[in-house]
DNA sequence: CTGAAAGCGCTTACAG
DNA sequence: CTGAAAGCGCTTACAG
């Protein structure tokens, strides 16, 4: 690759004259020169080294996309609806999209998204630890949480992009009880203080229905990520007026691999059992039965966590700044009128 | 942010110890000054800068992406289906992605994606002018096209994954006639050779059957793009018995469009007129009717791109390496057999 | 309007 | 095992 010394030489000018020309400092070169020396950069294909101009303090407009690896990685259609809008959002914006591959042995214990190369990041705030996250907000890179940060000192101070939780919950919650369910389970998100919201809304429409809150039908995430079958089964094994006869599932991943084991284990969906999720994934509206769910805007969410971002950089935004969007409830064939005993 | 040079103040040593410590030169320096430099660098949140590393030769483990913006930009399923397992892929070889916004305006007039960012490009062929592509080619960057460029002399001697286009415009066609069609037309796209490949499939597939070539029933993409239904319109001001009974569009996009204006102009898909695609977007599956295509393996294409790339960087696969994927009919609802008087 | 010099943050031979 | 020096390709004041 040719450098900025070698159109220099070929033209017989020094290399601060060809800098100049290509940064259009007007007046300061003569046109004729200009010409000479962009007639130059054509013929032998000159392009300047990002990196060199990085060490100069030039902006690099590129917006990195915090994401950690990890080799179980399947396809994560929660990520992919999010990431489609968000990259043609930058790209509309003429910024570059830098998408770190997030590989944790890389350098040091080090995040790379701390590089240099990006003038702001978007990080999903689930898939970082916190360690990692409060060194990222310490290094003052301007920063959007696409779902907001655990720790509250670090949400507080932080931009960041969400569905109302509480809401989300309170109306997956209310629709099962609108069917006549009673004793409706949940299974709980960890790691992100929305799974809590979410509880939370869970909660406040058991109790705006006078339904007690009972304990036993809250089940961890974990068991049914190793397992659906076996967690269905145990939840299945409780005495029949004791099983809840609707689950509210924090995602629709879980929700789908809930129906999914529910049937294998000949449970019928929704007539024995209704299932209802949270995200609107596409796999969603596909499924069989088709899922009841909370939807995320979550093309919104995308789109809006850059616009945010590139506000933050440009300093039109203050680097605090939330925005929370709405849920909506979307009703399909996964939930039903409660016949079991109550 | 703190640099090398903070650390080795910090540490009492000099940046070069800095250095080796980070880029673990084993030997060359002493077990408990590796550790106290480490411990800085960790109290310090330090992580070395990506552009001043790429100044000394450093690698950059980052592929970029090649596409050229357009203000026109709207979701595109094709790029979509392509770019997220090649992105997944990318990732999994513990590569960062770069995708380019592509912007023309950047930078004088010269392709972006030859800033010495990444260390090899996958190339959307049919988005990029010609003179770029020669332009990037001739930079010497590892390379791998997605469809195969146009121009022989690059396309000789460049890397590219792409479907068997001929292959798939025999089989769009051959299914066409088997339905007993006859005067079977075709949208014919441009800018990419593939597309003159499926031109020849289509026509083998006439030849075979012994049906005449006729020209009066091809197509051009062009006022199709500008307004479906015009042409849609005029195609069918032709006599009953000159006019097409079934349509091969060279991509799904066009397929649903012409799908979409026949039906708003009252006639009948496919009892009227069938339709063939080409892609197997993920709309083809849930058209109404649903769309006959013939489907590309995307998914195959955008991993198995990546896989080639780093295969050309790290000096396993030659540069001129090319992989031609099968193509596959997808028989739907939008092709029936021929109804009309042929 | 044009050129010589310093410096951005790192790494890499090369001395000690 | 550790440090001083040069250099990567650029840009930015600063002289002329």
């Amino acid at each position: 690759m040719p450098t900025i010394k070698d159109v220099a030489l070929e033209c017989g000018v020094s290399i601060n004259t060809v800098s100049s020309v290509l940064n259009n400092k007007k007046g300061e070169v003569s046109a004729e020169t200009s010409r000479r020396v962009l007639e130059v950069v054509r013929r032998l294909g000159y392009r300047p080294n990002a990196a060199a101009r990085g060490m100069t303090g030039k902006r690099s407009y590129t917006i990195g996309i915090a994401d950690r690896y990890s080799t179980l990685d399947a396809p994560d259609q929660y990520k992919a609806q999010i990431l489609e809008p968000l990259t043609h959002a930058v790209r509309s914006a003429k910024y570059d999209v830098l998408y770190y591959s997030g590989h944790p042995e890389k350098i040091g214990g080090f995040p790379a998204f701390l590089d240099g190369r990006s003038e702001g990041l978007v990080c999903f705030t689930g898939s970082i630890p916190d360690e990692e996250i409060a060194a990222i907000k310490q290094s003052g890179l301007p920063i959007v949480f696409i779902a907001e940060p655990q720790a509250q000192d670090i949400r507080q101070s932080s931009a960041y992009v969400d569905v109302e939780n509480e809401k989300g919950g309170f109306l997956a919650t209310s629709h099962l009880i609108s069917l006549g369910h009673k004793r409706i389970g949940m299974i709980q998100g960890f790691g992100v203080s929305g799974n809590l919201d979410r509880l939370a809304g869970y909660r406040r429409a058991l109790d705006m229905a006078g339904i007690p809150f009972n304990e036993s039908l809250l089940y961890p995430e974990i068991a049914w990520e190793q397992s659906p079958e076996d967690a269905v089964q145990t939840m299945l094994r409780q005495p029949v007026d004791e099983r809840p006869t609707a689950i509210f599932c924090f995602n629709d991943v879980l929700a789908l691999a809930t129906m999914t084991a529910a049937q294998q284990a000949g449970i019928a969906v929704p007539e024995e059992l209704s299932i209802i999720g949270f995200d609107d994934l596409p796999t969603a509206a596909v499924a069989n039965p088709t899922l009841t769910t909370v939807r995320q805007p979550l093309s919104q969410i995308g789109k809006r966590a850059v616009e945010i971002l590139i506000g933050i950089i440009e300093g039109q935004i203050p680097s605090d700044y939330h925005e929370i969007l709405e849920p909506e409830l979307v009703v399909r064939g996964s939930t039903a009128v409660a016949r079991i005993f109550n």
